[in-house]
Parts: C-alpha cells; structure tokens; sequence
DNA sequence: TATTACTCTACTAAATCTATAGGGTAAAAG
DNA sequence: CTTTTACCCTATAGATTTAGTAGAGTAATA
C-alpha cells in the first residue's frame, strides 16, 4: 500500500509542476487544493526540501518552489524519499539491502527471485517517469 | 513491504511443489524446513486450503498437498490470498476498488496515472510466473 | 516592526503485524 | 480403540507504522 505521506508528497509536487511560474506557493494554497491536512502536508514539504527537492522562502510571498525542472525530477527520487524502498523484500533492495534471516540462501529462494523481477520493472517505470510526465 | 505471511506462504507452497510425490506433507515438516512459526503457518495454509489452493488430510500420514499442478497456480492468485490487493492504491485496484476520497477526479489523478502503470506491470509479472516457475 | 510563513519537537490515537499460548474437536490409520 | 495429526477458536501482547495534532520558536520581508 501507498502511504498517504508519498500520496500527498505527489500531489503536491504535482501541483507545484503545473504552476505557470516558479513563484513560491503557500502550504495553506496547496493544502487546501488537495485537501490535504496542512501541517501533515507541512512535514512532507519540508523533507522534500532536506532532500534538494523543493526550495523555501520564509515571509510575505514566501512559500515552496521546485528547484528542479519537473522533466528532471524522477518518481524514484520522490518515491525513495518519501515511501523509502522501492522493492518489496528488503533482500532485493538496491538502497535498503538487507539479508533475510530466515533465508539460507538467497540464490535460491523463491521469494527473492519473484521479487528481484517485480522490482526491476517497477523501478524502471519510476526510473522513467518524471514529474513532468504527471502534470500534463 | 511484503508481509511475512505472504512470504512463508509463497515458502510453503514451493516447498509443497518440489515434493516429487504429491503425498501429504506435515505442518511441522514445512516448519521447520523453512524456519517459520508453525502455529503462524497453521493459519497460512488453512487460508490457503479455504480458498481452494490446497487439500489437507487428518490423522496420521495427514497434512497439506497442492490441489492443481504447480504450473497451473499463478502468482496473482496467492498474493491476492495472502498479500490482498497487488494495487499500490485502491483507485486503481481491479479486485479491491474503491473510489479516494480526497481525489475529485481520477482522470486528472497523478497519482491514480502513475500507480496503474505499477499495477499493469507487477500484475503481468505475477499472472505469467506459476508455482512451477519459483520451483525449479 | 509587524506580519506571514517556515522550523522543530513532542505527543497520540488507532491500526496492523507477527506472532505466542492454549483450549478443544474431528478424522483417519493401525 | 488409541494415537496421530489436522482443524478451529479465543485471547493476549509487543512492536511498528500511520496519520495526524498541538504548540512554541525562528526568520525573512514589506
């Protein structure tokens, strides 16, 4: 399942994307658009920023903006920061590899060869698709 | 995240499927074979029996067997059983649908654009790998 | 200097996951 | 008829995640 956090997150990247100008927006504006609570809508803002996503300007006509051109943020980008591993196993993580303790050996197993192939092909989609590709 | 239910099940029916005779095969044989809780993996293969994946047989010389050759039980069909909808969203579930409440259009969606991408590539994924295929 | 908006920390209510523990019932084989 | 094993049910519980809420603090701009 998706969360609401990465559902939101892209909502919202959306919604700046489709801004004519790279003028800052408000939180209240976006959050209000997509009704999305505003101060969840806030920490998922800000982490977007952390992570050289979004850039912030504090004050009267301040808000948050895009620091990239939509065509050059991709769906891993967001997603991995946002919903953290792409894959459904952590054994076939690229970013959050983990060894399964239960799993003699993952050359073998079943699960991780089911996974590893559901993970490349997702991966390739968010690979693929940028912000630009959802604004239109 | 795969759930750990989804995973000992899948383990289970491949440890079923590489039996070379289909004779019954004991709860506490497959639980120790694949490290995994036997009262936790009682229930996964009860569900797996319910919904016609599996036969069992009481009393000695009992236990679990595949009801359909391994090359004839898809993937979609134990996910569905044990993982629930292989959809990220709801909105784009083809066995699990419902509407977002907070999305007033699912044409217009984003998110709805990028997660039925998703969908229609892990669910080919999964209709075209059977049991027999993560058996070998 | 007042307003507006971003920043940060802490808290919480609810749900889900992953079991564990233990009871009893029913069927089949020997 | 006794043993074995599957079936079925309830209750509990720690851990984690989710989806927020509350409120105080800081910084920039008009």
């Amino acid at each position: 399942m998706l969360s609401k956090k990465t559902k939101y997150g892209i909502k919202a990247l959306v919604h700046l994307a489709r801004q004519e100008e790279r003028t800052p927006v408000q939180i209240s504006t976006i959050s209000k658009a997509e009704n999305i609570s505003q101060k969840f809508l806030e920490s998922i803002l800000l982490t977007l920023k952390k992570n050289g996503v979004l850039g912030s300007k504090k004050g009267k006509g301040g808000g948050y903006y895009l620091l990239k051109e939509p065509k050059d943020i991709p769906m891993t980008t967001v997603m991995r920061l946002l919903e953290g591993p792409i894959a459904m196993v952590p054994c076939v993580s690229l970013n959050f590899y983990e060894k399964c303790e239960d799993c003699p050996d993952e050359k073998i197993c079943a699960v991780n060869k089911l996974m590893l192939e559901v993970r490349d092909n997702t991966l390739k989609i968010f690979r693929n698709t940028t912000l630009a590709d959802l604004s239109n």
